[in-house]
RNA sequence: GCGCCGGUAGCUCAGCUGGAUAGAGCACCAGACUUCGAAUCUGGGGGUCAGGGGUUCAAAUCCUCUCCGGCGCACCA
């Protein structure tokens, strides 16, 4: 239960009322319905007379009033007034509070769910590092954001497909082919010295060596690389992928999809070879020459004639190479064949999580989109800044040269995935983020991840203690929420009762809102306001031993307030699953 | 030089796609444990929302210019 979408049908309706008396007709789509932000102005504020004030040819509080008359009518709106420039603030009858707390206790996990997304098909591709080694620290926050983005539009509605495209086709790879050859004599016998500049040092490949020594002996070292290079690579791949599974899965993250860069210029057909065809019969494409980049000179610039889509018709400020010098295509060529791909698949919405470094490249690609889609097809790119490691406030130094970067399994290892999660996603994904690896184990309020799971804890123990007060209390999760949904909750009278009720009411709102910008740390912020709202009302009955949630000699007010730690609980855990982030029962 | 992202309290950051008197945590000051978990809570001081101009009933939010910080800038991925 919605309680801003009821208002907001009410909103809507009493306006409809009105506007055969309008000089045009109305435009619904400005109007807002939302919990004012100072609480005294009432529980929902609509701006609907403020907006239509022009379309109904009325001042705004004139059409306000008329608004408000209409609106006070209406079941579950208990006061209704105009307010500054044309605000309707509206107070609702504590029955509508009532009523949703019930209906969150009832629906348990599926309380927030919505259906916004009316099943549509999303594809979220995230994390996509290069199987060139594990994974670091600088792809954490890639991988949570995406997976807890997933996470929040599959609640919202949508049917999402999480995916992980692997770049197996480029010259890297060819690098760690060669790196895994050198492990791969290494694993026969022979010295091989330190590794030389320019192959990948790191001995996760070792392995990787034994294997292919294991699988064909001295035989392929007898081939000319060629010959060798593709056995390698394959292999290597193969292994790496492996690797960065794990290493995600040590994250709880997981994708349905790993879509092969190399698969879509192998087997029967050219996939990019057929897009960049189709561009060029829809005349996207032209061969022609570039400026070269003004700013830093390019020493090796090179001024040729070159196969260019036409990135500028779509919002791009150049246009765009799609081969290289040597005739093998850019990865940019192939970016394409893959994002049409998507779309040929099904999706007309696409969410592309990238790092930082690739900002630069979001106009080109959203263009690529446009062109490859006939503008059927809507590409979202959301950024996710630098982390900044920290320890104890001090920088964690780390060099990429020597080889000693700090791998995402040592850090999961090292302060848990929970923390590393929830920390990922406390903080908007295009700020930076310091991730201090010595705050997030505090126990504390400082740590944010700490103070909501503790709420959900606490919850959790006032239940324990309530089964001596209240033996009818079931212990099983499921049959204490029905038993608590029957509660007699006009009990509940005291106004931070009835503030936490409204909280747990907004929720359903949140997850939409959030689910629609993309935007899943608001989330957290949510559930970080709910547990202090929590918090503070549990600490309140130390001063105040009537408002505590357990009342010896008084079960039935026992039992209504059980029934709003309920919903606070439900709502905690709700949300930690989305983010991905576990709800302990006790934290001791 | 161009593009993208940031700039909000001493510090770290929210601000619900334009709403009413801009909010939290930390730090600082003053308080609350014979108690449902004090791993918590209550109160207080603290602001030129980087700066100028614009759009409108209304701007931290949108447009524009300037300043500062980060990232990127054929043929890498």
């Amino acid at each position: 239960m919605n309680v801003f979408e009821l208002i907001n049908g009410h909103v809507r309706s009493a306006v409809a009322d009105l506007a055969s008396s309008f000089k045009a007709p109305p435009v619904l789509d400005r109007i807002v319905v939302e919990p004012p932000r100072d609480p005294t102005h009432g529980d929902v504020a609509t701006n609907a007379a403020m907006v239509l004030a022009k379309d109904a040819g009325m001042k705004p509080r004139e059409l306000a009033e008329k608004i408000a008359a209409a609106l006070g009518t209406r079941a579950g709106i208990a006061r209704v007034d105009v307010a500054g420039p044309g605000f309707i603030n509206m107070t609702l009858d504590a029955s509508v509070w009532r009523a949703a707390l019930v209906s969150a206790i009832a629906a348990g996990r599926d309380h927030g769910r919505s259906r916004i997304g009316a099943g549509a098909p999303v594809n979220v591709e995230y994390v996509s590092a290069n199987p060139t080694g594990p994974m670091h620290v600088g792809h954490c926050r890639g991988a949570v954001f995406g997976d807890a983005l997933a996470n929040l539009l599959a609640f919202a509605g949508y049917r999402v497909t999480r995916e992980y495209y692997i770049n197996d086709a480029g010259a890297q790879v060819d690098v760690l082919a060669r790196s895994a050859f050198l492990r791969y004599r290494e694993a026969l016998g022979e010295a091989i010295g330190p590794i030389p500049d320019g192959l990948y040092p790191g001995d996760y490949l070792v392995p990787v060596g034994k294997a292919l020594a294991a699988e064909h002996g001295a035989a392929l070292g007898e081939k000319p690389e060629r010959e060798w290079l593709p056995v390698a690579r394959t292999r290597a791949v193969e292994m790496m992928m492996a690797m960065i599974r794990e290493d995600l899965a040590a994250l709880n993250v997981r994708h349905d999809v790993f879509f092969s860069e190399r698969s879509l210029t192998e087997g029967g057909s050219d996939a990019v070879a057929a897009t960049i065809a189709a561009l060029r019969e829809a005349g996207h494409i032209y061969e022609g020459r570039l400026p070269p980049p003004k700013g830093a000179p390019v020493e090796d610039w090179e001024d040729r004639e070159q196969t260019l889509f036409r990135a500028t018709e779509f919002g791009d400020d150049v246009d765009r190479p799609l081969m290289k010098s040597d005739g093998s295509y850019t990865y940019f060529a192939s970016d394409i064949a893959y994002h049409k791909s998507k779309f040929d698949r099904g999706f007309r919405d696409m969410i592309d999580v990238w790092g930082a470094d690739h900002g630069g490249y979001i106009k080109r690609m959203q263009a690529a989109v446009r062109a490859v889609t006939a503008g059927q097809g809507d590409l979202d790119v959301k950024i996710v800044q630098l982390v900044k490691l920290l320890r104890g406030g001090e920088p964690v130094k780390m060099s990429k040269r020597a080889g000693d970067f700090v791998t995402l399994r040592e850090v999961v290892d090292e302060v848990g995935r929970d923390a590393v999660r929830f920390m990922m996603l406390f903080r908007k994904n295009d700020a930076t983020l310091d991730f201090d690896l010595a705050k997030v184990i505090e126990q504390s309020r400082d740590n944010p991840v700490f103070y909501v799971q503790y709420g959900h804890a606490r919850g959790e123990s006032v239940f324990r203690n309530a089964r001596e007060a209240l033996p009818s209390l079931p212990a099983d999760p499921a049959a204490r929420a029905a038993f608590l949904a029957g509660a007699p909750l006009e009990r509940l009278v005291d106004e931070a009762e009835l503030s936490l009720m409204k909280r747990i009411s907004a929720w359903p709102r949140q997850v939409e809102a959030a689910a629609q910008a993309h935007e899943p740390h608001r989330i957290a912020f949510f559930l970080y306001d709910l547990a202090s709202e929590f918090h503070a009302q549990w600490t309140r009955g130390k001063d105040l031993p009537h408002l505590r949630f357990i009342i010896l000699d008084d079960p039935q007010i026992t039992v209504a307030r059980l029934a709003l730690v309920q919903g606070v609980v439900t709502v905690l855990a709700s949300g930690l699953a989305l983010l991905g982030v576990g709800a302990p029962e006790e934290m001791r």
